[in-house]
DNA sequence: TGAACATATGAATAATTGCTCATATATTAG
DNA sequence: CTAATATATGAGCAATTATTCATATGTTCA
């Protein structure tokens, strides 16, 4: 066969045929990749952290993460475009809060998967 | 005040302490963004996607996502570090799996958030 | 209007990362 | 043991990205 990506001899065609048929699209998958990508990085996720808390200003989070205003700003527009956060301006200054609260279970059901205890593979070996 | 990492006059220090004082440590923030990094990839993410629905060996997979199994392998590997698969071996096949079903929650929840209507803040403007 | 300030943004840079290629390890068959 | 095969891994490269710096925008107050 030419349409072959993988040299084994051994893969199972109709397991693979039956995955493939029960994959989401290309697109949603992408999506979310992308969206956990927003989560993916330190600046962020404790950007996400505070805000479960209470909303607050560009300043307030920067004062929080000893961090400059200009590049909270920078992730705050990433957070934006992925609607995880939205803000509210208030004269000069813009408060942000999170967007839905699909973002805390999110947040959370992460977090378990951090804090459960180590399974039986990982521990031994 | 010399401890200023933002130049704002505005910030509000109670608002900020009271904030800091429920983050969860700087360590399990760390952790936590690590875990969604993992999941911020196209390719870790559709392989995640079709082991929720089977076992496979590094060969189907390769085969299913068209892509060499030297780079699935390396995937895998940064799945397997983050607790996300494990491996089941059969003579030189390696059969790959989920390690816990906080994952398939992970991958839902994202997936909820993906497929929700717009709100509105984000329909308009 | 103009100065001050909070936020936003573009460009540049340093660090990270996913893939490829070459090679190593492990298992089975002969 | 040796060849063949499935998987793992290290090095290198190209692409992505988080931060900094400079500057722009928008609001308030005199």
């Amino acid at each position: 066969m030419s349409d072959e990506f993988c040299d084994c001899n051994i893969t199972h065609k109709e397991r693979i045929e039956a995955v493939r048929s029960k994959l989401p699209q290309e697109e949603i998958l992408y999506d979310l990749a992308e969206l956990f990508k927003v989560f993916g990085d330190t600046t962020r996720i404790k950007i996400i952290s505070a805000l479960l808390e209470t909303e607050l200003c560009v300043c307030d989070i920067a004062e929080l993460l000893h961090m400059s205003p200009s590049s909270i700003s920078h992730q705050l527009r990433v957070l934006r475009q992925a609607r995880l956060v939205k803000p509210r301006k208030e004269g000069k200054v813009v408060f942000y809060s999170l967007d839905d609260d699909h973002i805390k279970h999110l947040f959370d059901q992460g977090l378990e998967h951090i804090l459960e205890p180590r399974g039986s593979y990982h521990v031994s070996a």
